[in-house]
DNA sequence: TCGCCCACTTGACACGTTTCAATATCTGAA
DNA sequence: TTCAGATATTGAAACGTGTCAAGTGGGCGA
């Protein structure tokens, strides 16, 4: 490349970084050759000098989950201001591949990870943060003080829906989610738990499943409507939006009346809940401001400043009433 | 590193790379100073030195579509096997973007590209491809014979979709999508002509829009509902799925009777689409099936082993019918 | 004892870039 | 004419790894 354009390697590092540094002269035959050889500054060789990579990492249990790629959507937008590049990538819930891209990453040498998981893996994002590589925990409040994250206030959204769906009138109400080791599920049973206790005539019955998607959704729909009327719940409270979709068209097939029969409360405020067959009644936390938040909050560790906002970020919920829990 | 364990690089790089040609005692000494420094190896360097990156790239218009979401798992299940880390990317519909990204993972020197674009975009792929770079068109089957591709035969599922709604014995139809100089927009939009044409007694009214998002629908849903009654049409047939939510949504609320007044196909059958107000017909492709042979194909190119498949894969789409064009 | 082979280890080099000190060339003022 | 200073260019060093030729030493057979 350099030989092409006869002038030395210096000269056309030069002509990359400081174009000014260079003569008009030699800045012509530089990209005349490089338009002749398509040349691509190599990237491997550009972080190894560098140090760094300009790139940081989203990690999300589940891109197919509007949730966590609509998240990814407002992190991209946000850190293209920082001139930094997002590598997305899909640990499928599982705890191995999330391990996986960790390690992928942090060889990859990114100056930041953003962190969306359902299983404890703060020791994890410890280690690695000793090692130089800042994180930002996303959807899960951190409990080290040393650990960032953007979060919802969990508890008080599932005290919320809760609430809601005893105000309706509604006292046998079940609570579908799981698995209780998830930190999100754990803590909106237990805000939806303190509503209850508070009601003191509403029972609460605990659905559990294991993946929190529509398809587990339709399953726990078709063991309800095999049940017997009135040994049906009469509201429910899906940990998600998903699994919300998948109760509520499993329920409505089978002739339930919702919310008549049935009041349906999601979390999450998918786009898609608003356009379902019932329009669902949902928790909603920002996304946007999700993403957002967890860049700024990463790239101030990244440049050592000291952060001005606190470092653990808590939204705060909000109840979008739908028809799901409101009769027309 | 070396220097703690006192040994040399070599016998370091060794250790990493056979194991079986160290001796025990440093086996153990390098082993207890990896542990103790939490090394990691610096993949610019690895990268550098053996000249391949062990990652492949998925560009994508939009993550938020669960259609390029369900493929990007489909990749990386499929990459998995293959040792190989998938690099997801949004473009957000923008060519300026995904040319950044072309860019960005080229020099960062991945073994292969998958890219789904709505652009013209195969005079750069041929380029990247003259650099050593194979890729793999995703969704829009490719003009040149060199450029492998993955599709669905639009042109018959935009048939399909047209011939179901002239079947059902609707007269003026309008076909809501844009722009046209989207390959996938096109083609839809000829097999829906064809069918129209060859049905004679049928009107067909285009309908443009610009991002085929939700959002996109439920303007031209808000459109057609301010209409006089008699001018609308009395089904419609949207070039992708979330359209056809959007107008759904939009439509159902103003009053109008889906299907009997307005029936409605969309395209691409999300899964949201089966849960939506009124479940949606619509053209399914096999989405998982396209990820694999997308990453399939790209393999075959990076190994050089002349592929087995033919290079340009069409998959024929099959029409999913629901309640949004059958009177239950 | 000598020589040979084997197992293990080493050190130098290369990859493609940036940076930095050093050199070369030019400009304008004294 | 000379010299200080600015400007333009160069070459070497360094980043962290894998590879390879070369080296060390030990064991074993003759």
């Amino acid at each position: 490349m350099a030989t092409l354009a006869e002038v030395s390697n210096g000269t056309v590092s030069h002509y990359l970084n400081h174009p000014d540094r260079v003569s008009p002269e030699k800045r012509d035959r530089i990209k005349k050759a490089i338009d002749q050889l398509g040349f691509v500054r190599n990237n491997a060789a550009w972080q190894l000098r560098l140090g760094r990579s300009g790139t940081i990492a989203y990690i999300a249990p589940d891109v197919s989950n509007p949730f966590f790629s609509t998240i990814a959507e407002g992190v991209e937008q946000r850190a293209a201001t920082h001139n930094l590049a997002v590598f997305i990538s899909n640990s499928n819930r599982s705890r191995a591949r999330e391990d996986a891209y960790l390690d992928m990453f942090e060889a990859q040498q990114v100056q930041g990870m953003l962190v969306a998981s359902h299983d404890p893996i703060e020791d994890r994002l410890t280690q690695i943060r000793a090692r130089g590589i800042p994180s930002v925990l996303v959807g899960q409040r951190a409990m080290s003080e040393a650990q960032p994250s953007v979060s919802v206030d969990d508890v008080a959204g599932g005290y919320m829906a809760m609430k809601h769906l005893i105000d309706l009138g509604r006292k046998r109400i079940a609570f579908v989610g799981g698995p209780l080791a998830i930190r999100q599920v754990a803590d909106r049973l237990e805000g939806a738990g303190t509503a209850v206790r508070e009601a003191g005539d509403v029972t609460l019955e605990v659905l559990n499943v294991t993946n929190r998607t529509i398809t587990d959704g339709r399953e726990v729909g078709r063991a309800l409507a095999a049940r017997p009327v009135n040994t049906r719940p009469d509201a429910i409270f899906a940990v998600n939006d998903l699994l919300a979709l998948g109760l509520l068209q499993v329920l409505v097939a089978s002739g339930a009346r919702v919310p008549d029969d049935i009041a349906l409360v999601g979390y999450d405020d998918i786009e898609y809940g608003e356009s379902s067959i019932i329009p669902l009644t949902s928790v909603r936390a920002p996304h946007e401001g999700f993403g957002f938040a967890a860049v700024d909050l990463l790239v101030s560790q990244m440049t050592d400043e000291p952060p001005a906002t606190p470092k653990q970020l808590v939204f705060q919920p909000e109840l979008v009433v739908r028809a799901s829990t409101s009769a027309r």
